[in-house]
DNA sequence: TGGATTTGTTCAATGGTTGAATTATTTGAG
DNA sequence: CTCAAATAATTCAACCATTGAACAAATCCA
């Protein structure tokens, strides 16, 4: 029994699918292999024949996604192996983000290393969107990536286009488009939460199952279902901050009454510890109120969803091991499943850069999980 | 952009896998369609050659998933289509059900029609599972069909074994391989909810995500997201009936306070409007607790997964109509994207049969979504 | 030095799809 | 009534990716 009655796709399969998806099983196997691996490795690990591994390999080398290095040291007799590793300057992608407070721009290889990094501080609540967006285009810097994506604060519809974000003022605005015009590269639009999800896959092994919770003026949460980001039908998924935690309780700037965001937001928080800024927070600050806000609406999560890791980042990442007590004091009385077995709870492991560099793994995440149309692009 | 960021799956691809999808794809485009269709519109639906098509369909017409029927009138020149349709007796699913009232099992065909069905009220809650199990074996008609599926009120591992069945008295039964081996069939154990919201997917076309309600004693829920059935990390989603909806309210029996049941499960409905037994509601009673409570809890869901439709089940298929005023109008108040687009909110098409039908529709589908293996079995 | 061992490549065979040509069957126009 | 046009379905050679076995390459160890 798996995981997930899946869905048989509608498109037809011919061949040249089967090398696609073959040669995007063989770069990923080496992408995800600590150490620089040989065809042999390749072959055992994913089933191939080395004849076959060996063939698209040849391929994803001479399109530069592969390159071959010194191998793992290994004893005992026999031909050495040849490594193989992912080719640093095989592919580029660009992360972007917007906030209310700042913009942010970087770069990172195909290996996952960040080459370049731009946060530019400046409240965008005065600008336009025009001049926000003219003003990140200026931050990116010129040419060599294959593509970017921008994280945004707000409800992103399927096709790119930033439907609300409130606290830039922004309604209806066809971000993707002017990006793509004015970069000339395929630009996607995400949710800044969801986009910060995907960052932490790289830390989760496996087939990841987790929720990630984004703490910031708002509070945004990424769902990242068998390994895979889930958007929703519209992708306005994740908006955990309006989930109702004390339904006849404060009353919300989205019309409602009780929501999470009037208890565990920033704003919330810092009153109830009366700090004026987070680095003001006095370190014996009373966080109890936030925790138990957040611990009712994650049970609710859990019971749902049956999670068994949540990822805190945002400003929840610093502040856990203060909202851990109170937080899994709820998740303990109020997960149905508590007594069975255990829920994890994570601070994220980048800080505020989460959502651009999740942007820009996302580039290269689709080009890991689809190098055959990704070449095809390029050549 | 799609739905949905891909994992890529980690098996090797070959030929026979091609023609394994491409068999399935056939398949499902004929199940799919609402009149016999021919292989020239196969073709076209597909994107398969006419060639393939054409050896495909000879297979499973020899295989006998497939027959030839008269074709849909059509008008103008050209050679008469051969008209294709599921075989009605190509294959059989047995869908079994264990309620804390009744046994149930149904045999239902290729195509979906029931060809069988018998429901035994007996209170469950007296028996020790062993006996449930036996009385279950012997309900089921002999031989004929080709697996089975179990739907329990309950927690189901992934391994299908119940963990626990709170109102069968249940804990750590090993349904799946009592009933494997008492029945010579491959058995598949599944949360009721789970399966009811299967039974939903025939009624809601494309690629749906819908969120199912049941309201039974305790309440259930089953989520479709994609197009496939969502069942968490540990088989245990779709616990709704504990999601918080007033954290300080009345205490529930699984420890907690304030979980949705006791506002709008079975008991708290009847004991609200004054009444013993569903028959016994009178028609004017108030069941606006249970509906805000349901709205509540709705709303936090729709806000988390952007579902767009929300099925309801169980008792609160019938009781729709009185149900809906108060449901609407928490989400309207609650749904951040309410102003956005609308919720669909929609009786079950099944009854109480639900949960048993879509058990045996699970078998149907597994054949249709992967007909390779089921040939390769049986022959 | 040579046998054992492991890595990587070569090549004919296999199996599945494609596309063009061909056959089959009907409608409608002259 | 006959024939051209149209649509459906089949046949077959070509193509393409994987396979498996044989082979070449490179190292260890006795």
């Amino acid at each position: 029994m798996t995981a997930r009655i899946q869905a048989s796709s509608t498109v037809p399969v011919r061949q040249s699918s089967v090398r696609a998806h073959n040669l995007a099983l063989v770069l990923q196997t080496v992408a995800t292999s600590e150490n620089p691996i040989s065809r042999a490795s390749t072959s055992a690990a994913t089933g191939l024949t080395r004849a076959t591994v060996s063939a698209l390999v040849d391929d994803l080398i001479v399109r530069g996604l592969l390159v071959e290095r010194e191998p793992a040291p290994r004893s005992g007799a026999g031909r050495p192996a040849a490594g193989l590793a992912l080719a640093p300057d095989g592919a580029f992608g660009l992360g972007l983000e917007i906030n209310v407070d700042y913009l942010a721009a970087c770069v990172i290889d195909l290996t996952g290393q960040v080459r370049h990094r731009v946060v530019a501080p400046a409240d965008q609540r005065s600008s336009s969107w025009e001049e926000t967006l003219a003003r990140l285009v200026r931050l990116t810097p010129a040419g060599g990536v294959s593509g970017a994506a921008l994280a945004v604060p707000g409800l992103v519809s399927a096709d790119g286009i930033v439907r609300v974000a409130p606290n830039l003022g922004w309604q209806d605005v066809d971000a993707g488009r002017y990006l793509s015009e004015a970069l000339g590269l395929p630009v996607a639009v995400e949710n800044e939460a969801n986009l910060a999800a995907l960052s932490e896959l790289r830390a989760a092994g496996g087939r990841p199952t987790f929720g990630y919770v984004s703490g910031e003026i708002g509070i945004g949460a990424g769902l990242v279902l068998d390994g895979a980001l889930y958007r929703g039908v519209r992708g306005w998924s994740g908006e955990i901050g309006h989930l109702p935690v004390h339904p006849d309780g404060r009353p919300c700037r989205c019309g409602a009454r009780g929501c999470l965001e009037q208890y565990a937001g920033q704003e919330a928080l810092l009153r109830a510890a009366g700090a004026a800024t987070l680095a003001g927070l006095p370190d014996d600050a009373d966080l109890g109120e936030a925790g138990a806000a957040l611990g009712i609406a994650l049970a609710g999560v859990i019971n749902l969803l049956d999670l068994d890791t949540i990822v805190l980042g945002g400003i929840y990442g610093p502040l856990l091991p203060r909202l851990r007590p109170s937080i899994e004091h709820e998740l303990g009385r109020r997960v149905l499943t508590a007594g069975l077995a255990p829920v994890t709870l994570r601070a994220a492991a980048l800080g505020a850069d989460a959502a651009m560099r999740g942007a820009a793994e996302s580039v290269i995440r689709s080009i890991l999980d689809d190098p055959a149309t990704f070449l095809t692009r390029t050549t």
